[in-house]
RNA sequence: GACCCCGUAGCUCAACCGGAUAGAGCGCCUGCCUUCUAAGCAGGGGGUUGCGUGUUCGAGUCACGCCGGGGUCGCCA
């Protein structure tokens, strides 16, 4: 069944093209009124700005205009009234028996009312996220790009696109050389000896122990002593799948997993960036040639060298960018630009989710792209801004660098997958988040997690206690009050709700509406607490089992909702 | 210097491809528990949406310019 949205849209749009056939409205204005609840109830259950849209293309002021489709809607079975408002809205209040029809809706659908059939044809939509360099376990800035892309991938799932879910592994470059030298230092350590404290440049997690031992175990002393050539190779190779077996770990921790890991050292190893090079020359995008000396701070080191450098700033960036070192090896945007034509190459529209700490390379990645796929393939960089935490008011302090950073496994030790999933989806992604571990275990209106956990832990509760009781098998759903049609409207939005969160990319705005539903659900339950006639399970099996239904229905959009988010429904809070 | 993000109630934040009188929570004030879970609900007070100009029937939202906060800048990754 359609949601209200559309139900009334192809009313407003049938009302429309009656103007079109008596030859008021000129076809072929090109106009799609908007159909939205209005902030305000009094101005109707809906409004459409139709007339104010089309009234250039009428001829006609608008509110005579809307007066002309009142008329038209008001016939229709669902309209109760429709009234002309303001400058020449239309307000439509819908009949009660609409409203009944929604519920009924969500009831017959279930947990996967609001879902859009996946669509079968074309390309899945890309969204890649997380990517953490394999250098040590994920910490706490990690997780909120790892949280807002999983459930944007959810997200778009539910909305009908089929989805990859990827993830980009820097196993190539100096970081990763690095690694393997911090390991093998480890391995040394393993083999006895007195390696003292870890040196400036290395990594010093207690998590490269295990690695080291681990290699002295199957290769003894054999590079003990050895040139680095005989054993870099090796150590790299081996440091980086025991990074990324504890960065999966992690994000299992928190129920995510990718369908796609790929690797940049592969990406090279079949020339994918030398492809890439050679598809902009021809295309004159990319050329040699001298970068200015960078602006900021000085750098007393810098001298001017030719390299290849990418057009990007014919796409709006400050500079052009060098795809190749001066040595001939590649630079990290070399290996990204041709990464992501080869994803583009495989997707319908791809998502990157970003710390907003590269934000200056945004820039250039859309240039590429937009030259590598000729603009055919849209492409959004989604910023993620960083995660301050805190516990009581005071910060907790952080330092990769260190090796004591607050890591993503110990945020979800302390607060769970639940918590930590739904606090991280509470604000704009673009907005810095302070977590707090004791507020986000605190049980209390204020917490959003668990406001919208206890309504759905109410529902449960009275389907449970329900469950023993004699109800009416068809509810009559018309002996519910208007209070009661006010939640239902509200879970009417739930399929635009998905709509425009997918369209936008904004998963946050599940979190939101989840927090609105749950408040409404519990303005009504709270009337019972003033008047028992009002509670749900009544003596009237009718109005009983009626009330059921509507706890019921909010129940699955609840579900829904936090199915998106990733997050578990709480049967109890006890 | 340049680029990116942000600026909305005392605080933390919303505001649905631009829509009508900008909404929630916290805090403050006033009510509601022999309960279907009061871990909650109802009501009250609180605003020049940083400033200005422009586009529009209509701007928190779009454009341009300022101001303020944060981030970034490299042949790094």
């Amino acid at each position: 069944m359609a949601s209200i949205f559309e139900e009334v849209g192809a009313l407003v749009a049938e009302a429309v093209a009656a103007l079109e056939t008596d030859g008021t409205l000129a076809p072929g204005h090109g106009v799609t009124p908007v159909i939205e609840p209005p902030r305000d109830p009094a101005h109707g259950d809906l409004a459409t700005n139709a007339a104010l849209a089309l009234a250039k293309a009428a001829g006609m002021p608008p509110r005579q205009l809307a007066s002309l489709l009142a008329m038209t809607l008001a016939r229709a079975p669902q309209v109760e009234r429709a009234e002309v408002a303001g400058p020449g809205f239309l307000n439509l209040v819908l009949a009660p028996a609409a409203w009944e029809a929604q519920l009924r809706a969500v009831l017959a659908a279930g947990d996967s009312y609001g879902r859009v059939p996946t669509r079968a044809a074309g390309l899945p939509v890309n969204v890649e996220y997380v990517s953490a360099n394999p250098t040590g376990p994920m910490h706490v800035g990690h997780c909120r790009g790892a949280v807002v892309g999983d459930a944007l991938a959810n997200l778009l799932e539910f909305a009908g696109h089929r989805v990859t879910r990827e993830y980009y592994v820097n196993d190539a470059g100096a970081q990763v050389d690095t690694l393997a030298r911090s390991v093998h230092l480890r391995y040394r350590q393993a083999l006895g000896d007195a390696i003292g404290a870890i040196p400036d440049g290395l990594y010093p997690g207690d998590y490269l122990v295990p690695v080291g031992e681990a290699l002295a175990a199957e290769f003894g002393d054999r590079f003990r002593a050895s040139p680095e050539a005989e054993w870099l190779p090796l150590f790299r190779g081996r440091a980086v799948a025991a990074m990324m077996d504890l960065i999966r770990a992690d994000l299992a921790t928190l129920g995510i997993r990718h369908d796609i890991f790929t690797s940049e050292a592969e990406l090279h190893a079949r020339g994918a960036p030398a492809a890439a090079e050679a598809r902009l020359r021809a295309a004159g995008l990319v050329y040699d040639g001298t970068l200015p000396p960078p602006k900021g701070e000085l750098m007393e080191d810098w001298e001017p060298v030719v390299l290849p450098l990418f057009r990007s700033t014919a796409f709006g960036d400050d500079v052009d960018r060098p795809i190749r070192k001066s040595d001939g090896s590649w630079t990290y945007f070399g290996a990204d630009m041709a990464y992501h034509a080869e994803k583009a190459a495989r997707s319908s529209a791809l998502i990157d989710i970003w710390g907003a700490d590269h934000s200056g390379t945004v820039k250039r990645i859309e240039a590429a792209v937009a030259a590598l796929t000729g603009g055919e393939v849209p492409f959004d960089v989604k910023l993620v801004q960083m995660v301050r935490i805190f516990r009581g008011g005071e910060p907790v302090r952080m330092s990769k660098r260190a090796g004591n950073f607050v890591t993503l496994a110990d945020v979800v030790e302390e607060v769970g997958p639940d918590v930590t999933r739904f606090m991280m989806l509470t604000k704009r992604p673009e907005s810095p988040l302070d977590f707090d571990y004791v507020r986000a275990v605190e049980q209390s209106r204020e917490n959003p997690v668990f406001y919208v956990h206890y309504a759905h832990a109410r529902i449960r509760s009275v389907e449970r206690r329900a469950e023993g009781l004699a109800l009416a098998e068809a509810a009559p759903l018309d002996r519910l009050d208007e209070a009661e049609r006010g939640l239902i409207k509200i879970m009417a939005q739930w399929p635009r709700v998905v709509e425009q969160a997918a369209a936008a990319r904004e998963p946050h705005r599940v979190a939101f509406y989840l927090h609105d539903l749950a408040s409404a659900f519990h303005a009504l339950w709270n009337r019972g607490n003033d008047d028992p006639a009002l509670r749900i399970l009544v003596d009237d099996p009718d109005l009983a089992s009626a009330r059921l239904a509507l706890a019921r229905g909010c129940g699955h959009v609840l579900r829904a909702g936090l199915s998106i988010m990733g997050v578990t429904a709480a049967e109890e809070l006890r």
